[in-house]
DNA sequence: ACAAAAGTGTTGGAGATACACCCATGA
DNA sequence: TCATGGGTGTATCTCCAACACTTTTGT
C-alpha cells in the first residue's frame, strides 16, 4: 500500500475564501490523459514524517515555509480512487499504479499576499478557487476538501486562526470579514470586536489604511507569535 | 510501507476509567523476545476500510458489535518504531519487518458490562489497566493513548458521550462520576443535572435502583440511539 | 436511630446578544 | 457636501457557579 498527503490550502483575497487547486501533471509522451483538478499531493517519501511531507508538497508549490499546517484526517477506503478518469491517470503516471493509497489530509492557512508575488512560475498549474464554487475534482478529493472546511470552520472558533490568511497588517474588518465568510453567516460589528479584543491576540500599530475614500481604519496586528504546528 | 490501525479502548468500571490492552503476540517457536504491552491493533488488509480494519480488531479482541469508534489521527514518525525491543518484535513477527509503519489511531467506548461476559476466552492476552497508571508501552502507544485521552475529553464536553461508557440503565451520580473521572476533577451535583438535562439526550426509567444501602436512585437510559460511526 | 447517597432551588455575576449614531476621509 | 466604511456604549437576557438541607433506604 502505498500513503500519500493532500494538502487543502486556503486563502482569502478580500472578498472570497479559496482553495488552491491544480491540475493533475500531464505525463511526459502521453497526451490521452484527460486530466482533471485537484488539491496537492504526493507519495509520503521513504525517510519524511507525514508532517514532513505535508510541508514539501506545500514548498514545492508556494515556496512558502512556516505556514500553518495541521492534519485533520486519514482518508482509506479501498474505492477512493475508483474513477475511470483517475485510474487512467494512475495507469500512466505511477509506478504502481494498481497499489491502493491511503491518504492524510492537511489543512493550510496562506497569506495569499505573500504567495502572489510567485504565483507566476506555476502559474499554469495551479489556480484560487472559490471555496463555494469547486468543481468536480479527481479522486475523492471534494469529499476532503468539504471536510477540510468543516474543521477549519470548528478551529477558526476554538483557536482563532484567522490571522493566518490575512497579511501582517490587517484591519478589523478585514478581520471580521474573513469569519463571516468562513462561518458563512453575518456577525455583529460592535460585538466582533468585544470578542477579538477579549481574546487578547491582536495589537493595534501606530498606523491607518491610507488611500481608501472614507475613514481610514486602525491597523492591527497578531500579538503572540503564531503556530505552526 | 505498511498501513496499521490502533485502538485505544477505553471502559469504566464505576471506578476507574481503563484502556484495553494486549500483551504482544508471542512469535511461535521462538521465545527469547521480551514482550511489551501494547495497544490492540493491526495491519490493514488489501480490501478493507480503515474503518472496517479498526471494527474488526475490536471484533476479534472483544465480540462485541456496534460498538462507538472514531478516528483521531495518524501516526506517522519514520522512526516511532525506534525501541529494541519493538525491533525484535517486528523481526520476528512481521513478514516485512523493516517496513516502515503508519498507523491510524482510533478510539473506542465499550460496556465494560456487556464486555466482561467474554472476558475469559482473552483473559490471558488482554486486560484492563487504569489509564492514570498506564505503564511504558511497545512503540509508540503511550503517544496515542495520551492523545486519545485528550480527544475523548474534547467530545465528551463537546457531544455528550459518556453513556457508551455505562451500561443501558444508570443513575445520574454514575454519570456524573464518569464525567469527573475523565476530565479529572469534581463537578457540582446540581448543576451537573442542570447540565445533563438540558441536553435532552437522557430519559428517566419507571425503574429505581434496589439493593442499595441507602435511598435508591432514579434510573436512566439514552433518550437518542447512539451513533456508531 | 443511624449511615449513606439521592434529590432538589435560588441568587449573583459574567458573558452573549441586540441595537443606532457620529466620525474621518477622498471624490 | 456627500458617500463610504470606521468606530463606539448600553440594556437585557441567558448561562454558569456557588451553595445546604431534606428524603429514602438498609442495617
Amino acid at each position: 500500500m502505498d500513503i500519500s498527503v493532500d494538502c487543502v490550502v486556503f486563502g482569502f483575497d478580500e472578498d472570497e475564501l479559496k482553495v488552491l487547486l491544480i491540475e493533475q501533471k500531464q505525463p511526459d509522451g502521453k497526451s490521452a490523459i484527460k486530466l482533471q483538478k485537484a488539491v496537492p499531493g504526493d507519495l509520503v517519501d521513504e525517510n519524511e514524517s507525514l508532517d514532513q511531507a505535508a510541508q514539501r508538497i506545500l514548498l514545492e508549490l508556494t515556496s512558502l515555509k512556516g505556514i500553518y499546517l495541521k492534519q485533520f484526517h486519514a482518508f482509506g477506503d479501498p474505492d477512493r480512487v475508483s474513477g475511470l478518469k483517475d485510474r487512467d491517470w494512475l495507469r500512466s503516471f505511477r509506478t504502481h499504479p494498481e497499489r491502493r493509497v491511503i491518504t492524510i489530509g492537511y489543512y493550510s492557512l496562506v497569506k495569499m499576499d505573500d504567495f502572489n508575488p510567485q504565483a507566476a512560475s506555476f502559474a499554469a498549474k495551479a489556480q484560487w478557487v472559490d471555496v463555494y464554487k469547486i468543481p468536480s475534482l479527481a479522486f475523492d478529493h471534494n469529499n476532503i476538501v468539504d471536510q477540510a472546511l468543516q474543521v477549519l470552520r470548528h478551529e477558526l472558533m476554538a483557536d482563532h486562526i484567522g490571522f493566518e490568511l490575512l497579511p501582517e497588517k490587517f484591519t478589523l474588518s478585514q478581520l471580521q470579514k474573513l469569519y463571516e465568510i468562513i462561518l458563512d453567516k453575518k456577525l455583529d460589528k460592535r460585538n466582533f470586536r468585544k470578542n477579538i479584543m477579549r481574546t487578547d491576540t491582536v495589537t493595534p500599530l501606530e498606523e491607518k489604511q491610507s488611500g481608501v475614500y472614507h475613514k481610514p481604519a486602525q491597523l492591527f496586528k497578531v500579538k503572540r507569535p503564531r503556530k505552526t504546528t
